[in-house]
DNA sequence: TTCTTATTTGGCAATTTAACCAAATAAGAA
DNA sequence: TTCTTATTTGGTTAAATTGCCAAATAAGAA
């Protein structure tokens, strides 16, 4: 890798590292329907509030949401729509795990019953 | 998120963990191409070859790859073909940060200049 | 068997990440 | 201004990740 492919690997690196956690990947969910403060999400989740907050930076900051203040409370939207496509690709990959665990377990089931 | 809803993001979580490293990604390119060794890969990236390896043992535990022995030498290839898309978007994430700061810039250009 | 090449595993140090609490800040309402 | 609600920031601690070295393992060649 020179240095311009380091670069470049790094960036994509840094926007899915953005997504590479449960509550965020939660969060990228629900934002696909509506908008969310950061309150309605905080009790979506279960977490600290300053937790919450700072999941959203971190999307923020990937440029993978975008956030508008009207009063005291701060809602988030979705920037980036084919982030949908992307979970969607993530679940034909659990899919595969899980097929490949079935035929493991329907091996050994067939076996001890023979 | 009930206990369910916590099991499913985990699981979209860590597949997209294995994927959030330079290395990683720039191995799920180069296996988009053909299948290659570990020696093949390591003389690519410039590291170690332990640390490759490891590499494409979390890519391995994630489902994403796949690998085959031939004597010596292990070839590893993509096991799933849909995460070409879902590079797709990240980049259009990064492409649409970069227009961001090309207007940040190009605002800041023309205020100067007048 | 012994030697060589290719890869994996174990272990350690350095860095990064994540969660909570407490304190600071922002915007209105009283 | 003071009070209240909503959110962010700072700080601390625990856990996870990464990279390299050294050693172990695997497969074939001599």
């Amino acid at each position: 890798m020179n240095q311009n492919e380091i670069k470049l690997y790094e960036a994509r690196a840094n926007i899915i590292k953005a997504l590479a956690h449960p509550s965020r990947l939660f969060i990228v969910d629900m934002l696909q329907k509506q908008s969310r403060t950061v309150g309605e999400l905080t009790e979506m989740i279960g977490a600290d509030t300053s937790t919450v907050s700072k999941h959203l930076s971190v999307l923020k900051n990937a440029g993978i949401v975008e956030d508008e203040k009207k009063g005291t409370a701060v809602f988030y939207s979705l920037k980036t729509p084919c982030i949908l496509n992307f979970i969607g690709c993530i679940e034909e990959v659990i899919e595969s795990n899980t097929k490949a665990q079935l035929e493991i377990l329907s091996c050994c089931r067939t076996r001890r019953t023979v």
